[in-house]
DNA sequence: CAGTATCCAGCTAGATACTG
DNA sequence: CAGTATCTAGCTGGATACTG
């Protein structure tokens, strides 16, 4: 009985992969950074309302209103998500009504440096991505 | 009539923030690298096998057999995806049965490199993120 | 060998309504 | 103000079968 089925043979090498993944890092970063609003409230709470100033603390309401679309349900569910992995910090004052704020922290403010990086890429080459992707689709097309 | 209804001001709010995101070039590369496969074909052909060795062309078998639990499906839509924005060439040697050889170019070897940068964060900071991840869970449950 | 085609499950995120 | 709860559409990716 050496017959192996192919559901079989996939699932061996599934698990094999599944191994694979679960313990390289980089994709662990990138299921950690990929979602729709990681990268934005990360940098809203490391480089300020314009993109460009210093980090400092945000309070939910002027999140909301910086990442204007999002849902109240995805900036509650993202930032705790985050406080959750250590890379924002939340604070309540109980005053009435309650306030609430978050802040970056040593961890987050890392990853956010590391961001930079990514973004410094994605200003240098991410126009030719899509002049390539263009110059594909008329070609094909 | 200066009434608005909440969809409609949903639907500014979202228009306003598609814009953002339509020019931001960090969240297209998020969005570009993000793919459940791209770091690991990006990786295969920038790091060979091993992950540890010199960029080099490798065939869509030999792909397939490196990304274990890949299906045929994805590997294809991958490649072609990767193909169309410039990051990898795909070579056809007309031998029979033909053969296909997949190849970073320039563009994809630069993002090769920046997603080194970002691998030396994740195997850096990412066991912490998961330790905090752990100690929460412990907290709340 | 290197694909293409089809169908389908699960997850992500949005809309909407309600609350301490 | 700062959330919670529920329902659902759409997209991603996996299983499976077939082909030049």
């Amino acid at each position: 009985m050496t017959a192996t089925t192919a559901t079989q043979r996939t699932a061996v090498a599934t698990a094999g992969y599944d191994a694979f993944m679960a313990i390289c890092p980089s994709q662990k970063l990138l299921d950690r950074i990929s979602g729709k609003w990681v990268a934005l409230i990360l940098a809203a709470l490391g480089s300020g309302p314009d993109c460009a100033g210093d980090p400092r603390p945000m309070r939910y309401s002027e999140l909301s209103r910086l990442l204007a679309g999002i849902s109240q349900k995805m900036l509650t569910q993202t930032l705790r998500s985050l406080e959750r992995d250590g890379l924002v910090s939340r604070t309540v004052t109980p005053t009435v009504p309650v306030t609430v704020s978050y802040e970056l922290t040593d961890l987050g403010l890392s990853l956010h440096q590391m961001m930079r990086g990514l973004k410094a890429w994605a200003e240098t080459h991410m126009d030719e991505v899509f002049v390539n992707r263009a110059t594909y689709e008329n070609t094909t097309a």
